[in-house]
DNA sequence: TTATCTGCAAAGCCTTTGCACTTAG
DNA sequence: CTAAGTGCAAAGGCTTTGCAGATAA
């Protein structure tokens, strides 16, 4: 079975809580783990629903809230007030390049860049817990 | 008169796109200008409550956008979905530390960063238009 | 059986908009 | 005088919550 590992974690976590598997919530969580990153609770709905026509956008937030819990899931809020989430299972951090035409989105990662922002924060006494980096541009293909 | 050049930068803006200079709004630039950065639509709409009573937030709402704009501020969305602004003429682009305790926001820049973002870019075809970098942490007064 | 899960609709937040009145130019 | 500004309340998006019926353990 695909994503056995993800679905592991978030059984043990269901158990943790004292939570019950429901079958939507599987749905919810097998098509969000199948689809391309970055995706909103609304897209992720309208997958949902050509299986379960039925399916109600709340299930899907709270499934969302779920995984965020249990650290399957991470929300991103890109420019504009909308959420759209990542899975970061299995994927080590990273930062993300944009681009404002065409909205692609690539997964970018410095050693160099995290180290000095570790650096830069030690500077002003901070103790690093996480950071966030969006480059805005345009892309290769979307030219200047 | 204190943000003269402020001022003069919006009435130039007001002037070619043929809008007029309401009271109010003035006043919400003016306190806009005055107070800490950072402010929620709703902080600075409870600020200029003390001298105008009446005015509506829907006022406080145009005025930001028009600060944008033109210019002088700046929307900032830290974590959570509430806008925040900054006034930022005559301020260099900066990024931001964030305490996670006491919720100080601390400006900074690093030339070395700034450069290695562009390179970053580069590798990946990107050609920059802006970007954003925030840190998240403790900061020196509330400890790890 | 019993607590959780779900879909639905209602409620909540933050933000924007329509309207009638006021005011700047 | 005329177009823009303002306050108010209503409307708009996105997200969360309350509830009653369905379902997992």
């Amino acid at each position: 079975m695909l994503f056995q590992s993800e679905i592991e974690i978030l059984n043990s976590y269901l158990k943790k809580k004292g939570l019950k598997q429901g079958k939507q919530r599987l749905d919810v969580v097998t098509v969000f783990l199948e689809t391309e990153k970055h995706i909103t609770p609304e897209e992720l709905h309208d997958i949902v629903k050509k299986k379960h026509p039925n399916i109600g956008i709340a299930t899907v937030y709270r499934t969302l809230k779920l995984l965020s819990d249990c650290g399957l899931a991470r929300e991103v809020v890109f420019d504009g007030r909308i959420a759209r989430y990542e899975h970061n299972y299995g994927h080590d951090h990273h930062d993300h390049l944009v681009c404002v035409k065409c909205g692609v989105i690539k997964e970018v990662i410095d050693p160099e860049i995290e180290n000095l922002q570790i650096m830069l924060a030690k500077k002003h006494g901070f103790k690093i817990t996480n950071h966030r980096m969006e480059i805005y541009g345009t892309c290769k293909k979307c030219g200047s």
